[in-house]
DNA sequence: GCTATATGTAATCATCGATTACATCCACAT
DNA sequence: ATGTGGATGTAATCGATGATTACATATAGC
């Protein structure tokens, strides 16, 4: 990344453009980003990222995935080591390495989420994470109720969907700028960490 | 609206432009909107828009005022007549006319929840009305705790967060395309019932 | 080396949001 | 009634954007 310098062929447009899309996206947000300024920025014509990205859609797809990837992987980091732990404590710590990623990437967060702006049907990668993430979760809670860790006739089906609709809530409402100020790892963070545990233990039996 | 055909003054613009994007939106989502065709199809001039909206977020702002007050007048009529109801049904309810309310009308709930398109803070009217659903659900907590339904110190702060996350990150997944097909008043809408249900239960004391 | 292909450039289009100067209409004071 | 000023709509135009096309240049494999 040095010295190539002048050489008609940039070497590796692909991920130089997306970089470049993620650093205006965090300086100017989702709206206001031009493929034209990416290109600038990537100093190459307005018209090259078409060779590599069939339309803009595509190119914030292209940043998606990679963010999904992150997203991913904050939540297996989360995780407990221990596979023999409370499933409910682990379900805890996939919502609170959510939650973290999700605060702590805002704008990251809010490509992957966003589903008008990038093709999510169209990429299969995008997919099999978040389908990864869900059937995580139902499986941890499957579980937890094997354990008698819930009410025994529980909806296993609706409380999966609980738990990914109150996490997701949370941190799309971070994301849709509900909390007014605030500043990352500061006290909004800790109410969500309070709600979340309040969450899962109104869950246990 | 019969025949007035060819005044120089269209009568009242303003509402016709916010009729014409609704119209649009439901026909082509937010994005793919342009104050153009709005203009073409009032049947007026591309720039006369600009004469009651200084821009197009300022179009959609008013476009979500008007969907703001029926979600929240769809949020009142939810609610049951009798004061005296358990607070915490009074709450589910309230969840429940806000989860219809948003399935049945996505396209408004999107342009009211996606505050990037439209100007949330410039709008005194929006936030008076978002603060007003919170509001009535802190007191309802309120008014829970001290009738002993919730365990004996719980945060209500955080309890008010999880209400709202947890409802608004169910009608944002919906929104956002989370449930690949459904129509509404059809199964998801049942299981965000029961998810619904079990939350509320779960914070029982 | 020669050539097929991948990659980038230049030029160009249609569309969009927005602004400006001008036309038209309506309400109100006289 | 009148005619004047503010409100409302039109016409023309600007700069930026997403996208496409024809062309130039570099790279890899034989």
């Amino acid at each position: 990344m040095t010295e190539q310098e002048k050489s008609y062929h940039h070497g590796n447009l692909a991920s130089a453009l997306i970089a470049a899309t993620v650093e205006i996206i965090d300086e100017r947000g989702v709206d206001g980003l031009s493929v034209r300024e990416v290109a600038k920025r990537a100093g190459v014509s307005p018209g090259a990222p078409f060779r590599h990205f069939s339309s803009k859609a595509a190119l914030l797809t292209a940043v998606a995935e990679q963010a999904m990837e992150r997203l991913v992987a904050a939540v297996e980091v989360a995780q407990a080591d221990d596979d023999d732990t409370d499933p409910l404590a682990q379900i805890e710590r996939i919502g609170l390495g959510y939650l973290e990623w999700a605060t702590q990437n805002p704008t990251h967060f809010q490509i992957v989420s966003s589903r008008s702006l990038i093709d999510f049907n169209g990429s299969a990668t995008l997919r099999q994470m978040n389908d990864g993430i869900r059937t995580r979760m139902a499986d941890l809670l499957e579980r937890a109720q094997q354990a008698g860790q819930l009410t025994a006739n529980a909806d296993t089906e609706a409380l999966v969907l609980s738990c990914r609709a109150f996490v997701y809530g949370l941190a799309r409402m971070a994301a849709d700028g509900h909390f007014p100020e605030w500043h990352p790892n500061g006290e909004p963070l800790d109410l969500m960490r309070r709600a979340l545990a309040d969450f899962i233990a109104g869950m246990r039996a």
